[in-house]
DNA sequence: CTGTTAGCGCATTCAG
DNA sequence: CTGAATGCGCTAACAG
């Protein structure tokens, strides 16, 4: 009973000894017996988490450097310390303003020295329960959601335990849960506005499916503009193809009182009702003035270039990605989470039937 | 001496004992203690490594899901396993074309039960270095990259050990890593082609950085048709902003004999240069015929819409990770890589000239 | 200031 | 077919 430990040690000791320029990753042991110390000091240069003398401290560094050591990551996790990498789950990785968002907090994990695994849920709150379950098993230090369908969503506090979480873009029906928003309503509304003041009437909105957060706070911002002003709304939800938007078009504008302007949900209608409009051989603005929700990179050179609101996806994405961190540091899961809404911006460009020869840009 | 070890067990015992119900994940001796069996066999039917009795492998299923009982797939990783994860480098994200492999490239991960970290390098290859060096830390089973400039890569086989890796879209200098490409100097020399049909003697080529693969191998591509036809050659590089691309094109259009048409390089040149086209007040195609390199989701709707080569974005992620996983199954590391060729299509609409109502695309 | 002991959860020995 | 012992690399908790 007394031999184990012994045999433990020297059969250990003989492998080290036997092997010592095997090609094999050097472990902290490997450190500490060059350096002539302990493993526990090498540990303890390497987080800094107690005094050690100047002169072990360079020892010590010399061997590491020397065997060019690097902590195993997966250990110290394992150990149960941070794993220093952190969930990133969205619906789609082809979407450019997801991609923006995904881009800023991947570069604020880095300046944080962490890792995001990512994944994608396709709007499926079943695929986004599981990857968020995933990502639990793997250990991360917190995990940050641009959620699937609100109403079916299963992502509740309850299941990351006291692992932090921030939903963005989208919120989360759990209120404990941190969210970062933009400006839907407001955007909308003030679009909307934007829209009437050129002194349409008929002012339709095309959108995507109702159960997504961002397109009926958008929808909310439409409505709040047209009954303050006295107007009717046209809603028209679901438009989730090209060819549906050209019949929807085709219908509207044969009615007796035609939309004279349409406003779009978001980026992907926004192509549908381009693609219906160039179909129909409907002229923009004269025919019917057109303004869209969320700006991209070729707004500026469609034909005619096209009015939106702009939402701030990298900067979205980074203030999830601080307020996550945030919460690491601390080590705390608050009982009502934070709530922060960006604001968003105007771009006037020509679609809306202003005139300007460069866009303008309302903040 | 003899005593250690029998208190360890006891206190062990005691522990568990005394917090059955203790919030903690279960583990799997948890399991093998409710189905009474050793850890072992749960192992076993786990993995199903090796046979076990029909039912004995019941009574610990059961247990397992009366206790919900998940692996710890960082102790699995940690004991020397798989981690099931891959990594993912590449240099932006909130390029459309990178997003929208990274989302073929998770999509497929997903189809093999594996997470993949992701990151982006800014095409900086120091970056890069760091970035694969830190996922070799966390001992994914394999990589994939999109290389940054390839004439500073430091990415070699060496770096990897025995971890499989698949450069793809962009090569590396080793050529004992896997890579996926497409036929970037084919399409360039058939756009080209298209455009001398079109008539055109004077075309330029505008690009961004030569020392990008791509890029190059599309000047190639371009060389190598006006060559094939007896014309001359016109090629700027460096193209990196709008406010360049006019000055460039304001240039060349005050040129003795202006050129009639001109290709772009990739998406971001291509923009650059429509802003300038519509700056300068040039029409398209009549005073310059366009086509770019790489489609992207509004080309049809510019003004007009765009004659482009299309890549094949998510065949490509999907290739090169299917590739890895090939790889990573077999647990080859190969002594010198296979190197695949993708196809790529023309995309005819009316920027080039042709008259085509609805685009033509040609294989 | 420094070293020793113990164990995180799992899977690979090697005995039954 | 099954189980007990062992250690992966690291660090918290305690010695010294």
């Amino acid at each position: 009973m007394a031999k184990p430990p012994a045999g433990k040690s020297v059969s250990k000791a003989r492998e080290r000894a036997l092997a010592p320029v095997e090609h094999r990753k050097p472990t902290m042991s490997d450190v500490a017996r060059l350096a002539g110390v302990g493993t526990m000091t090498v540990s303890r240069v390497l987080s800094g988490t107690a005094r050690v003398s100047a002169e072990t401290a360079v020892r010590v560094q010399t061997a590491i450097d020397q065997l060019k050591y690097r902590p195993n990551v997966l250990a110290r996790a394992f150990r149960g310390q941070r794993s220093h990498s952190i969930g990133l789950i969205l619906p789609y990785l082809y979407d450019p303003f997801f991609a923006s968002c995904a881009h800023a907090v991947t570069t604020v994990a880095r300046e944080h020295g962490y890792s995001v695994i990512i994944t994608t849920s396709n709007e499926d709150p079943e695929t986004e329960f599981a990857e968020a379950d995933e990502m639990l098993q793997r250990h991360v230090d917190g995990v940050l959601v641009i959620p699937s369908r609100i109403r079916h969503s299963r992502l509740a506090r309850s299941l990351f335990g006291k692992t932090p979480v921030v939903a963005f873009d989208r919120p989360v029906p759990d209120p404990s849960i941190d969210t970062v928003l933009v400006q839907n309503a407001i955007g909308s509304r003030r679009i909307t506005e934007h829209l009437i003041e050129h002194g349409h009437r008929h002012i339709t909105y095309i959108a995507l499916s109702r159960s997504l957060f961002t397109i009926s706070a958008r929808f909310a911002g439409y409505r709040r503009a047209m009954q303050d002003a006295g107007l009717e709304i046209c809603p028209i939800f679901d438009c989730t193809s090209e060819e549906m938007a050209e019949q929807i078009l085709k219908l509207k504008m044969e009615h007796d009182t035609p939309p004279t302007a349409v406003i779009t949900s978001n980026t992907l209608v926004t192509r549908y009702v381009l693609g219906a409009v160039s179909r129909l051989g409907l002229r923009v603005p004269s025919d019917l003035a057109f303004a869209g929700f969320d700006d991209f990179d070729l707004a500026e050179f469609t034909s005619p270039p096209l009015t939106v609101v702009r939402q701030p996806a990298q900067e979205m994405g980074r203030v999830a990605a601080n307020l996550l961190f945030d919460r690491i540091a601390r080590g705390e899961t608050p009982h009502s989470g934070n709530r922060i809404v960006l604001p968003v911006e105007i771009v006037l460009r020509r679609s809306c039937g202003c005139k300007h020869r460069a866009p303008v840009v309302i903040h």
